[in-house]
DNA sequence: GTGGTCTAGACCACA
DNA sequence: GTGGTCTAGACCACG
């Protein structure tokens, strides 16, 4: 009915929007967002509004603004979110849990309704991503690809509602991304696999594995730092 | 101050949970919401505005607003609304489609967790539901016992969010409940005994299959109408 | 040649002038400004400017908006603002001091003129501001005639540029003025009859001695809080 | 990030600081400025900006500016703001009325104030100007030590304030300096000598006279200019 | 051509 | 008719 107005405020909704292609490393630190203009034309708002989620993000040290020519909005290198987040974590780890108990089920859904329905050309794009994780260097690449990888199945799966969700999910994670499992690759590889054989079970099986590893791994970070 | 103020739509917001109860049953064709300066005080919000969300509903046909001693928001025999879902979902399937998609995803993942952590209460709770529904008699009944024996599942999961999702998801979803399958009692008994026997896999797999058999039951309701 | 652009931006600005009119109990606790529209207009500012200086008085604590009709801006108790002063003049007096030593001038100054050049209407006002505060009961009506007293000064005085930086002067001291002397009347009596016997040295001296008065007041008040 | 961007009036208020260097005679006729670059620095400001402020002094005839090595920007012969100015004055006499009625405030209360508190140094450097005036030759000459008098008044009474008032009264005088009064020297010296006597109320008198002077001595000029 | 500020005006939610 | 939010567009200061 409503399905895009779920009731924030426009700037805080841009924020959201912003900060997510932040956390999925779209948009590394030192990277640049477009102009403020071309972003307001994006999001559908005007210059005002699109000004008050810059100051949002600018406040939290997520970006800072530079001037003159060759000035726009630059994605600092995190380190006040990070420690923001770790103490929030490690006061109070119950919603993260929360969002890797709902990550859980978009993803186990994404995987099992992909391999029941992906293309050829979804294969590829998967296989692509799964290689380019596999061939990253630095964590801002290794982020990057990883969340790409992740979209690539919800995209497959064709429910347009389920790669929103993935990537709402996705944009809420943040840092922890940055402690990218070694194996991570080998996940995904599998997950791919099971998918190319149009084996649902074993695809969500998979994909559950891999979350729950990550979810795992998190939690011990956040207990020894 | 304005901590809370979201600046625009609120109407829209307040019209979407009333639908809600609406579609789930709560309040049933014939039934009546509280008083319009109780629901305003509810929804925290005054009651012009509850007033702009009744009319909402007034116009696609799901309530009937009576004065008088006796008088208040009435909810009626929902025939407009079914006429104009049908035809929609004739014309096109995929938002139905989509939403099922997303549907398997977080009640899956509510009957995996469940299984996993339900406690003796959840349990409790659960079974009522089931036997509720199997002694229901009249569609409303059914309708709202069906639906609270999803909600209890995802109680039982103990993610919030999941709740969440699996009630928004049921918000949309309105008549087709109308329309419950035989079967229905059974498959929420199969489910709940995996959930008891604390077999994450095979309550997932049940509550797939059962969403899933809705959602044939749902497009062979569309084609025939 | 800039006169009324001293380079401050226009929220600040226009807060100072609205504080201006709290410190000088024009606005006094529990009163309410004009409507946002008026006061933009007033100020030949667009209202989201407007409203950029209400929020700076609200987050200082002069303020609290209400929605609604009769809503608007509402003086709070300046609790908040009182403390904040006290804690800052209690760390550092010099700020104070300097504001104190200009205060000297221009009013002395304003005196000084004032005896010169008053007209029999200048009198009149002076006598009534005189009469007013003798008569006055409540920290708000002392307040306000007191500072009403001093600009009927300086408006005598015949100097535009004397009588701003008297309102300037008054808009900065705030809290202090909720501690008059009991003797303030008598000193505004004094003055008055040295301007209208035409004595500008004389006058300029009681200015000088009344609010040399005050300074130390004011010093004691810090020293005991 | 943007702390002290007042918005826009840089320009202006920069080439208003800029005309002062030149009525108080700091930067004489035919005397250069600091390099575009350096000046920049200075205010804090882009070049670009401060060509603003250059061009409205040009506009202004205040300056012209030379290219090639040896350019920069000169103080002219001031024939053009001078004649301006007459001519503004001889229309209107107020506004600079208005100004003396308030410079008669600032100093009084600086002499007043410096015969209260200099120190040993205050009278170093007062009784320096003084001197320094007496054996000026040129009226670039004069009008520097006559206005470094005042100055070193107003810093000797120790307000921050007061100073400012002073130089930024000494900023607008302008051209009349340009026609100084053959017994400055012997006011400046009569002031001098009553706050070396720790005198405050004769410093102040003498203060006055010795501005009111001036201002009589400008009334006449105007009137037969 | 960038970000920083302000304007003018609309519509919404409120009581 | 109040305050709360957003839009569209302008101009300024910047480097």
């Amino acid at each position: 009915m409503n399905s895009d107005a779920r009731g924030q405020q426009m700037p805080a909704r841009i924020a959201a929007e912003l900060r997510t292609l932040i956390h999925t490393g779209t948009v590394p630190p030192g990277g640049r967002f477009q102009g403020e203009r071309e972003l307001a034309q994006e999001f559908s708002v005007s210059r005002a509004t699109l000004r008050q989620a810059l100051k949002v993000l600018q406040e939290e040290g997520y970006i800072e603004v530079r001037r003159g020519p060759y000035g726009g909005a630059f994605v600092t290198s995190l380190g006040a979110p990070l420690t923001a987040w770790k103490e929030q974590m490690a006061s109070d780890f119950a919603p993260m849990d929360d969002l890797f108990d709902f990550r859980v089920g978009v993803e186990m859904a994404a995987a099992r309704f992909a391999a029941e329905r992906r293309t050829d050309e979804d294969i590829v794009r998967m296989r692509e991503s799964t290689e380019r994780l596999a061939t990253a260097v630095g964590r801002e690449q290794l982020r990057l690809h990883d969340a790409r990888f992740h979209e690539c199945v919800a995209e497959a799966s064709g429910s347009s509602r389920l790669l929103n969700m993935v990537r709402e999910v996705r944009g809420e994670l943040f840092l922890p991304v940055d402690f990218l499992r070694d194996d991570d690759t080998q996940d995904h590889s599998d997950i791919l696999g099971a998918i190319i054989d149009s084996n649902p079970d074993l695809a969500s099986q998979r994909m559950m594995e891999h979350i729950e590893h990550t979810r795992e791994q998190l939690r011990k970070l956040v207990r020894t730092a």
